[in-house]
DNA sequence: TTACGTGCAAATTATTTGCAAGGTC
DNA sequence: GACCTTGCAAATAATTTGCACGTAA
């Protein structure tokens, strides 16, 4: 365990749902001089070693957790954009009924749901706006 | 509505879960010449109109399917890949859960749901397998 | 002519890899 | 010295954009 990569992993730590450049921006924060390349292969190790876990949200920036505190579901509004979590319970069913029905053994930690806010189905925002916006 | 995007919807209906790209070699297929920014562009504007939809299958390649057949949720298998559809009816709880305690409206075309199939699960294959070797 | 759609090449962004250098045992 | 980790630069991959051309209203 190397100082940089005891960085990342406390970055990680801190900033829950960071992708790989905003951990190394994070890390630079505190420490001169860590490289992208290194935070990418300290998180591929990390991940291996079960201590991190990934999940897409959305486009295709993987945004990196500890696996300690990967114990939710992420919500994401397509709406506007919001990202939050719900304790695992809400998706009991949904992992009773595939294990049940064809074996299929959940990764809860992986699970990202789509879908529009309670204020943005108010506002009738189709989804649009959050991705133009972020553009 | 031209010839190209006629074709483009044609590829994404026949081969269901498609990258971009794999749409682009499809219509090369069929047309000679058709290039894989109007291939971008096309895939976006059918999925404004909504014609189509796009799922995120992993990593960062989107896959891209009908509207009308997206109506059912992605299984991925970690341990070997595999990509499977279920009925949407397995999601209901999930569904009305966040729609009730949250008033999150769910988009079902979108959800992915990763983890370990049957095979994978008895073989105790835990899900580098599949990532490495796709590489 | 005006607007639109396309091909092509160049620009971006994200990620990976090769390699030489530095540190540790 | 052998081994592992890192920084840096170059290589890839995926996606987007600028621009000139051709077509149809």
């Amino acid at each position: 365990m190397t100082p940089q990569r005891q960085l990342v992993l406390e970055a990680v730590k801190k900033l829950e749902h960071a992708t790989p450049e905003e951990i190394c921006s994070a890390v630079r924060e505190t420490a001169r001089g860590v490289n992208i390349s290194t935070v990418y292969r300290t998180l591929e190790l990390l991940e291996e070693l079960g201590m991190v876990t990934h999940t897409h949200l959305g486009h295709g920036a993987p945004t990196y957790h500890l696996a300690a505190d990967a114990d939710h579901v992420h919500l994401v509004c397509r709406g506007c954009g919001e990202i939050s979590e719900v304790r695992p319970s809400v998706v009991q069913g949904l992992v009773s009924a595939l294990h049940d029905e064809l074996g299929f053994d959940t990764d809860v930690h992986h699970l990202t749901v789509f879908g529009r806010c309670r204020n943005c189905v108010g506002a009738g925002r189709t989804g649009g706006e959050a991705a133009r916006s972020a553009k």
